[in-house]
RNA sequence: GCCCCCGUAGCUCAGCAUGGACAGAGCAGAGGUUUCCUAAACCUUUGGCCGCAGGUUCGAAUCCUGCCGGGGGUACCA
């Protein structure tokens, strides 16, 4: 198959050459962009780069190359402005180039096999037991999920990690105050409420009482050390709380390769803390044993407390040791939210230290926080918002819009779920992950404009589309009868979609994808309303339907890809 | 104190990695579009010293330095 890029790439690369420019037409192809407003060519290729070494201007080396380049039939037009090289093919050739394969190919379109035999061991979402699964584990869960299924795509063998949060201080609090406040009534009726008033009962508390705080402490010891009852009673809240997450899990489509959390480590512990103090890696400190480095940018590292107690640091030393020994990882991420980005550092730190080399190879990936208003949402403070009350608003909603909009939708419970998930997924994954979202539920609820349900509600309309079409969609067809810019525009567009896919594996930005769904989606939508799809003209209706369906090919593996459902009506 | 992140339209955000063609969207506001493929849509329109000041460059929202404002972190919470 002939690539008509790669074969404008090499003619350009080729032009820079007889200049006297070493180039090469990778290196052209990796610079081809599209235009910011039309006018600008279908695609261009700046030449900035090379006018130091001519030591000319921009627009004259540009003007030489288009002067000199001799370029594949297809190209109907060049221009040189400014430093910019400018083309325009002939009506329908990108269209043909790229329409069929992605009709033919579908799933496979953004497939490659860079990743292959390579494991990627993912941490995300990692909620507390016994706390209610909040918005803010959502980002976690949720940016976690689109690169499982992005290096899926990419042929990486990701293994997906629930580090749950089911072992520390905080148990030892939980089983202090149910034996103090808790009943056994309530645990039944309602569990995540009764472990939630709990956990919040005892944090309050604990300001006026500081003697809650050595009950917790004395508590967590006995379950360290193996107390039966202590120990029945954590194995119920674990259960419980896994129950309720699974559940929620299970309505956002989310799903894991393993729940071992924390607690899971415990046998690894103490040999690890003996290892660390023999090898004299860590050394005691005011009672802790801690670990420190030759960067003075790096604070000592707390690797066991004074108590003797285990902490966050020592289970997530042995766990990244069990993590190699079991996948041999080549890369290992951490989702988890940006206040941890010194910890991070502190944990690749000591395990580079240990002599691990594949600690190179484990990343932060670190996001802002989930705000509501003005606060940051706190367990502690009771301030947070259950991710259940916000995705059962969410399907609410969307159940009022297709009583009003579509009232004879035959599957109406099971839409509203997947669109009303897909407005809350879409909430956390449309900013860019360094930033903070200000999370508001006007915001979330509000269907119109740049969301989750826009993106699906067009899927739909494709679908419906196709349905009305009432054939099958030819791929051997002219598509030269595609001579609108906006054809031309959508096509160069579904082109950059697999470049798109492989930017999110290699920036762990999901957000790019989002945008460029939003942008092609954006301007299908205004074609469609401007044009008419099918129309009395045979083989133009046949290339629009192509058109048509490989944006809804597109659409809908993005869509996958981003953890948002994809209904074919709503 | 030191370290990290953020600061673009009334609000929420793209654009910054790899400097480049007049700084883009959505929401909110104003006006319009439905005998026609899903109007959860589309079209038009109002709205910007890209936090401030320097520097590098032919060219800076983008890179560098300083400052201001906000947030986070800074040994036994996770």
């Amino acid at each position: 198959m002939t690539d008509i890029f790669a074969d404008i790439a090499r003619s350009t690369a080729e032009a820079l050459g007889r200049l006297g420019v070493e180039t090469s037409a990778e290196e052209i192809k990796r610079l081809m962009q599209l235009p910011a407003k039309p006018g600008f060519g279908q695609f261009a290729v700046p030449l900035f780069g090379f006018t130091k070494t001519l030591c000319q201007p921009p627009p004259v080396v540009a003007g030489k190359v288009a002067d000199t380049i001799s370029c594949p039939a297809t190209v109907q037009k060049i221009e040189a402005v400014g430093g910019f090289l400018n083309f325009w093919e002939q009506p329908g050739i990108i269209a043909a180039e790229v329409l069929p394969k992605i009709v033919h190919m579908r799933d496979r379109y953004a497939a490659a096999d860079e990743g292959m035999g390579q494991v990627v061991v993912m941490d995300y979402s990692h909620p507390n037991i016994a706390k209610p699964f909040g918005v803010g584990h959502l980002r976690s869960t949720v940016i976690g999920n689109s690169l499982y299924r992005v290096l899926e795509k990419l042929s990486y063998k990701p293994v997906a990690i629930n580090h749950l949060g089911d072992w520390g201080t905080q148990f030892g609090k939980l089983i202090y105050a149910f034996r103090q406040w808790g009943s056994e009534e309530q645990l039944s009726v309602q569990p995540i409420r009764a472990l939630y008033d709990l956990y919040v009962r005892v944090h309050e508390e604990a300001k006026y009482n500081p003697e809650l705080e050595e009950h917790g402490r004395a508590e967590f010891k006995k379950l360290e050390d193996g107390d039966p009852d202590n120990r029945a009673l954590w194995q119920r809240f674990r259960d419980l709380s896994l129950q309720e997450f699974n559940r929620i899990y299970a309505r956002l489509g989310v799903g894991f390769d393993s729940y071992a959390g924390e607690a899971f480590y415990n046998e690894h512990l103490g040999p690890l803390i003996k290892r660390l103090q023999e090898t004299g890696l860590a050394h005691e400190s005011e009672n802790a044993l801690v670990m420190e480095f030759d960067d003075p940018q790096l604070p000592a590292f707390v690797v066991r407390k004074a108590d003797d107690a285990s902490l966050y640091a020592t289970r997530d030393l042995a766990a990244a040791e069990y993590r190699y020994k079991t996948y041999h990882f080549s890369r290992a991420l951490y989702i988890v939210g940006s206040a941890q980005a010194l910890y991070f550092r502190q944990l690749f730190a000591a395990l580079k230290k240990m002599g691990y080399a594949w600690a190179d190879h484990m990343e932060h990936i670190e996001f802002g926080w989930v705000k509501f208003g003005t606060e940051i949402m706190s367990t502690r403070k009771g301030t947070v918002v259950f991710l259940d009350d916000v995705i059962e608003q969410a399907v609410q909603r969307t159940k009022d819009i297709i009583a009003e909009k579509n009232p004879e939708l035959p599957n109406v419970d099971e839409v509203a779920e997947q669109v009303g998930t897909g407005a809350v997924v879409f909430s956390q994954i449309a900013v860019r992950r360094n930033k903070d979202i200000v999370f508001s539920f006007e915001d979330v609820l509000n269907f119109d404009g740049h969301t989750g349900p826009f993106l699906q509600y067009n899927h739909a309309r494709l679908c419906s589309l196709l349905r009305k079409y009432g054939r099958p969609v030819e791929t051997d067809i002219d598509c030269a009868v595609l001579a609108d810019p906006e054809e031309t525009r959508l096509a160069l567009l579904l082109h950059e979609y697999p470049r798109m896919v492989q930017t999110v594996a290699e920036t762990c930005e999901p957000m790019t994808l989002a945008a460029y769904l939003i942008e092609l989606v954006d301007l299908y939508s205004s074609y469609y309303h401007r044009v008419r799809i099918m129309t009395d003209d045979e083989s133009l209706t046949r290339a629009r339907m192509l058109l048509s369906a490989a944006i809804r090919e597109v659409l809908r593996d993005g869509l996958y890809l981003l953890g948002l459902a994809a209904p074919e009506q709503m």
